[in-house]
Parts: structure tokens; sequence; C-alpha cells
DNA sequence: GTATGAATAAAACAATCGTTTGTTTTCGAA
DNA sequence: TTCGAAAACAAACGATTGTTTTATTCATAC
């Protein structure tokens, strides 16, 4: 009866219920029930749940990665051999995690960010092998951009803007805490929390 | 045969096994095993599996968040009606958790940074009754700080502060990024991590 | 038309879950 | 010593878990 995007009904399933409860917290059965699909569908094109998981994460991590990369090679090659600039940067970090999650993906992130905190066999090794080439290029860039602070210091503070970006990435699922005088278009906006989240770790960065 | 300390071995065990697989996939019987108690202790001395978890949080945070209120009286009453320094503001708010954590309780950030971004039934609730009063106060002296900023700025700044914050703390549960000269003995010291966050926010706050 | 293989469906699998039961042990007060 | 509440215990509860099996549907190639 459903139609032949079993694969994709599922995965939009998963990502929704993994976010608003936890990927050990879902069954496969609020899964199959919410795609309209049957149950043994998820084991049939995914292997297993961890095997859904993972083709999830792998969606949608893999192009904000290749993206990143993009954009840091070409403002290397802009730069020809010059450091770049800072908040530059940072910019190509944050930008396009930010960008895809909260514009194309509503609820990916809190998932991403819930992972991020909660491991899972084999998923760390493949966020890092993902990731990894891409912070050592960041981190080598923010060392010529910044000369005068050790690699300790760039690595933690690096290790700071990843927890603050992903902090972010979870706001939408958060009630927001109620300070008086607060304005929640303005803090609901995207642009808004980009531009204050690149501020932030520029001037972390450096301080 | 075990002795009366029942319920805190339960307590023990539980911020173990939290810390390192997460509370929904942490089963009853596990932590019974490993804290040597019969498996109906958990629900005689907590009343559940939620009960358990709700009592360990409250035990961790809740000495934190007085040792801040503490500080942040003392600090205001010498100043006088005069703005706090902002970096002095900062460390009020990050020094109590990262020492009572990372020194106290080796296992404690993880089950916290976790629950942060893992939302469960009745928790959020209880994490805002005792978080909420103190972080009004720190939103509303940092505004005094920084008059200059709206709070829009500083409330999602905030945010981010206790992103990278949370980040930190579960530092330790994950491999550390290889990264060329890193001294892996300094970026472990808690000093140096402690000092680098409040310069990371500070710095941050401002920019 | 028939055969082939992928996709879906219904049902059952063994295992584990949190919780509850009824009983036994422990130990200080009467 | 006796009593009684608190604590610990073994055992089982019903429900739910991820997974597997078996059968059916359905389109495409022969």
């Amino acid at each position: 009866m459903p139609g032949p995007d079993t694969k994709q009904r599922i995965l939009d399933a998963a990502q929704t219920l993994f976010a608003e409860r936890g990927f050990p917290a879902t069954s496969l059965r609020e899964i199959t029930k919410l795609a309209d699909v049957n149950l043994a569908a998820v084991n049939y094109h995914f292997g297993s749940k961890d095997g859904l998981l993972k083709e999830l994460v792998n969606e949608c991590i893999e192009p904000i990665n290749k993206e990143r990369i993009r954009q840091l090679d070409a403002a290397e090659a802009e730069a020809g051999g010059q450091p770049l600039v800072l908040r530059d940067l940072v910019r190509i970090f944050i930008e396009p995690a930010v960008r895809e999650m909260c514009e194309e993906n509503g609820s990916m992130p809190c998932v991403l960010s819930r992972l991020h905190h909660e491991p899972h066999a084999g998923l760390e090794e493949m966020m890092a092998d993902i990731l990894g080439p891409t912070i050592s290029r960041f981190i080598a860039a923010t060392h010529r951009c910044l000369p005068h602070r050790t690699p300790e210091e760039l690595m933690i503070r690096g290790h700071f803007m990843v927890g603050a970006m992903l902090h972010l990435l979870d706001f939408n699922c958060e009630e927001l805490m109620p300070v008086p005088g607060v304005n929640k278009e303005v803090i609901s906006d995207y642009d808004f929390r980009l531009e204050q989240l690149v501020s932030f770790c520029t001037a972390g960065f450096d301080g």
C-alpha cells in the first residue's frame, strides 16, 4: 500500500523521533508506525536499528563537512598563503552546519547534538573519520591566524566552539529561559543566532 | 550481606553507568549488579528508575548552584552597587561547576551534559526550578556589566557559555582529537581548562 | 503466461525491560 | 526475649524490545 519511498519515510520518521526522545528511547515500532510502513522494513532496508542510525547521521553530516572543506579550500586559495581572517575561519566552520541543519532539517540538530554527548558503538569512529581531517585543517589554519597561541589553547578553544555550536543547534528543542525584555522573534532568527555565535567564538578564540 | 550503604552504592553505580552508556541504555540490572545489591532495592529506595535519576541529579547540581549564589552575593556585596568585573562574573558561574564536577565527581559531568541534551519527563522542570533563579540573576548582573548589549545578545551568549561549559565537562569522556604538538598533560589539567574556558567566555560575551 | 527477485506484510522469536510480589533477614526498642 | 518496622532477598509479573521467519504481493524480463 505505501509508496516506493519506504526508505526515505523511515529516515524521516526516525529523525523526528530521535530528536524528540533520543535514540535508545525510541522503538522501531514507533518509527514504523509514524512512517506508516511495516516493522520489518527497517531491518530489511538498514539491517538493524544501529544501521538506520548510522545512515541517518552520515546522510546529514557528510554534506556539511564537504561544504566546510570546499569553503576552506576556496578561502585559502584566495588568500594565497596569507593567514585567513579569524572571523572568516570561524564562519567557515560554523555556517555550513547551522545553515544546513536549521533551515533544511529542522529536527536533525537535536539528534546530532545528542549523539555528540551519547556515545554509541561504532558511531564515534564514524564521526571521527568524517570530521577528523576537517578539524585538523581548521586547527592548522587557526594556528597560522593566531601564532601567539599555544596548540593546547587552540585545541581546547576549538572544543569550546563545538560545544557552543551544538548547544545552539539544540536551542529549538528547549524552552526559552524567561528573560525580561527579550524579543522572541529576534532570538529565534537563524541569521541573528549565526552572527552571534560567530562573534562569540571569534572573540573567544582571541581572548 | 552488603553494608548499610545500599542507597549510596546504587547512586554511585548509577552515576558510573549513566555516564558510560546514558540513562535509557542502562538497565536496573546492570546498576544493581555493579552496586552488588538486590534488583528490587532501586524501587524500594527510589520508587522508580526515574526517581533514582532525579535524586542523582539533584544531589549533584544543588550544591553547585548554592555555591554560585553564595559567591554572587559576596561579590555584589563587596562591589557595593557597582557593576562587577565581567571576568569575575563568568568565573562565578563556571568555576563551581567545573571544580565540583571535575575534582569530586569524575563521571557526573557526562551524565549532566547528556541530560541537558536528552530531555526526560519532569527533569527539565527540576533543572529549571533549581537553575532558573541563578540564571536570571546572572543575566541581570551581566547586563549591568555590559549595558551596551541587548537582552537578546546577552541571553544567547549565556546560552553559548553553557554549551561550551557542558562540552568541557564532557571532555574526559571522549577521545582527544589528535592535534600535533599538543601536550596531553597540559590539556588534561583542570586549572588550565578552567582558565581557558573563563577566558573564552569572557571574551565571547564582549566580542 | 510464467518465472524471477525485490519489496511488503503478518506473525512469532528469544531476550530484556521496569516493576511488583511474597518472604526472609536484620536490628534496635519495649 | 519479644515485637515490629526497615531492609534485603529470590522469584516472577506483564509488557516491550530488536530481530527473524514465513508468506504474500507485485512489477519486470523471458
